[in-house]
DNA sequence: TTCCGACAGTGGGGTCGCAAT
DNA sequence: ATTGCGACCCCACTATCGGAA
């Protein structure tokens, strides 16, 4: 198949709202591939590569080639130029790596230069990723969408999936189960406002503490112990600690849910910053692994002993957890009954936070272990501030906010009134306060270099964080952590704006 | 007819590893 | 030794479509 056929297909998904008519044509793409092209096209459809990130970037394909007037590249061509591009690597690959790049963007016509550009960055923007994907090729396969869904979590690869239909039809959906060293894809939660509204949803639920650290999916077959990440990374050489915990179980075959974290000498929580690092680092774990011992903190158990706990309620995957993993490596909990315990509830979260962790997620009792979605039988609740902070700049938008004035740079107050930076956010605002923010600070503008338009300091915007950072970015040493906006503040001037002074105050375990 | 679940888009900061300077 | 780039951790929020109620 040509490749050009997928890139005018890509522009035609991203001309359509409807998300029918976009199902509809990349069935038609997926039916209209050779077998031997379907590893390829299906993550293509999903704006994805069949390798995944190949270390190519914005500079490596900001290189303005002229394009081919005839399309000739084929899909196949497409990825062996990928695959060869991705094996450079040492001294002198990355003049090689841009070298490659050209000759590919050179065989490419302007059409497929830029659907090359959104695949390489990951930004296709034609409003259909994975699910849309999967819901294309049940589609073309006449396979009950829900079915291909429920496999290609299970398995945590579309392109196994694609060509098990191909091969077999919708009978080969059956093959995909729970299996002990193959990673699924985790659950995930959605944000309530507050415990007592998390309750109320929820009714009958477990309380639990929410741990600010990575979220690790543990299999264990014998001796044979794997992590994976959230996005099943297989991160098992980084964390050896947790390798030996496991191994330590009683139990010879498992998959668990949880968090890695790690604890200072006083056991105290440390930061996110410090684990982060600490999971990141892959060269010499000895050295990271004195500095920053991790602990494996479980909550859910998918499989213990060769039986698929998936559809069970919560509450039996919680029983077989606890017979399985001691309570120092479980996740604290309290069982709430209803709306009429929120108290105790609240007072959990207080606990919770008085031990330096991040907050709560409230759990339903009876909800089935949900892979891959972000249902709302998992609810998380963290404290949020806020503050009064002053624009200083904004950044032109991209794709749909193009025109608009959008990532605005934020500004506490100084003893000397001047404003020093705390960050950035492009959060919270809706459509009318987009163009009305673009109106107004326009107004203020003071220079506008085409990437950011500076503006008077004079616009009160409420913005609302999750805590301080430490930062070596921004000159007070700290920022925002998940920084969105609230509302602007037109009847507060700028010298009422909040200090930072009171902001690193309200953060004292941050202050640098 | 209205409501709501699921998705995609729009980017934020930090940290590490690697190659280039 | 320092700098720049890219990958991958953490993530909030709004708009939109289309099925559920």
């Amino acid at each position: 198949m040509l490749f050009a056929r997928l890139a005018r297909v890509s522009q035609e998904v991203a001309a359509t709202s409807a998300r029918s008519r976009k199902i509809a044509l990349l069935g038609e793409l997926f039916r209209d591939a050779e077998a031997e092209d379907v590893p390829i096209v299906i993550p293509y459809l999903a704006g994805r590569l069949p390798q995944g990130r190949l270390g190519i970037g914005w500079k490596l394909l900001d290189q303005r080639i002229p394009p081919a007037v005839e399309p000739t590249l084929t899909v196949r061509d497409v990825d062996a130029r990928l695959t060869e591009i991705g094996s450079v690597t040492g001294a002198g690959s990355q003049g090689e790596r841009r070298r490659l790049v050209g000759e590919m963007l050179a065989a490419a016509t302007a059409d497929e230069q830029r659907y090359l550009f959104g695949l390489l960055t990951g930004e296709v923007r034609q409003g259909a990723l994975e699910a849309v994907a999967v819901e294309g090729l049940a589609g073309a396969t006449g396979a009950p969408p829900a079915d291909v869904r429920r496999a290609v979590m299970l398995a945590g690869s579309l392109q196994t999936v694609a060509q098990a239909l191909l091969a077999d039809g919708p009978g080969a959906l059956d093959r995909f189960r729970l299996t002990v060293g193959r990673p699924v894809l985790p659950m995930l939660a959605q944000t309530a406002a507050s415990v007592a509204e998390a309750v109320r949803k929820l009714g009958a639920c477990a309380v639990e503490e929410k741990l600010d650290g990575i979220r690790v999916q543990v299999h264990r077959d014998g001796d044979d112990v794997r992590i994976h990440t959230r996005t099943l990374d297989d991160i098992t050489d980084r964390l050896p600690e947790v390798t030996s915990a496991a191994l330590a179980l009683a139990g010879e075959r498992f998959i668990l849910d949880g968090e890695v974290i790690s604890f200072d000498e006083d056991g105290r929580p440390r930061s996110f910053q410090e684990i982060s690092g600490r999971v990141g680092s892959r060269v010499d774990v000895a050295t990271a692994a004195a500095a920053v011992p991790v602990s494996s903190v479980f909550f859910d158990a998918l499989s213990v002993d060769g039986r698929d706990l998936l559809d069970l309620p919560f509450t039996d995957r919680h029983a077989e957890l606890a017979r399985l993993v001691p309570e120092p490596m479980r996740v604290r909990r309290t069982l709430v009954r209803g709306p009429e315990d929120a108290g105790a509830a609240e007072a959990f979260l207080a606990r919770t936070l008085g031990r330096g962790h991040e907050g709560v997620v409230v759990k339903s009792l009876d909800a089935p272990y949900s892979a891959g979605r972000r249902g709302a039988s998992w609810l998380k609740v963290k404290p949020v501030h806020t503050l009064d902070l002053v624009v200083l700049a904004a950044e032109w938008g991209h794709g749909r906010r193009t025109g608009r004035l959008s990532n605005l740079h934020l500004g506490a107050r100084n003893p000397d009134g001047s404003f020093a930076m705390l960050g950035k956010t492009f959060k919270g605002m809706t459509d009318a306060m987009l163009a009305w923010q673009t109106e107004r600070l326009r107004e203020l503008a003071v220079e506008d270099n085409g990437w950011v338009v500076t503006v008077r300091p004079e616009l009160v915007v409420e913005i609302a964080y999750d805590g301080l950072q430490r930062s070596t970015r921004y000159p007070a040493g700290v920022t925002l952590r998940f920084a969105r906006v609230v509302r602007y503040r037109e009847d507060k001037r700028p010298q009422e704006a909040d200090t930072v002074e009171t902001v690193l105050a309200a953060h004292p375990e941050v202050i640098p």
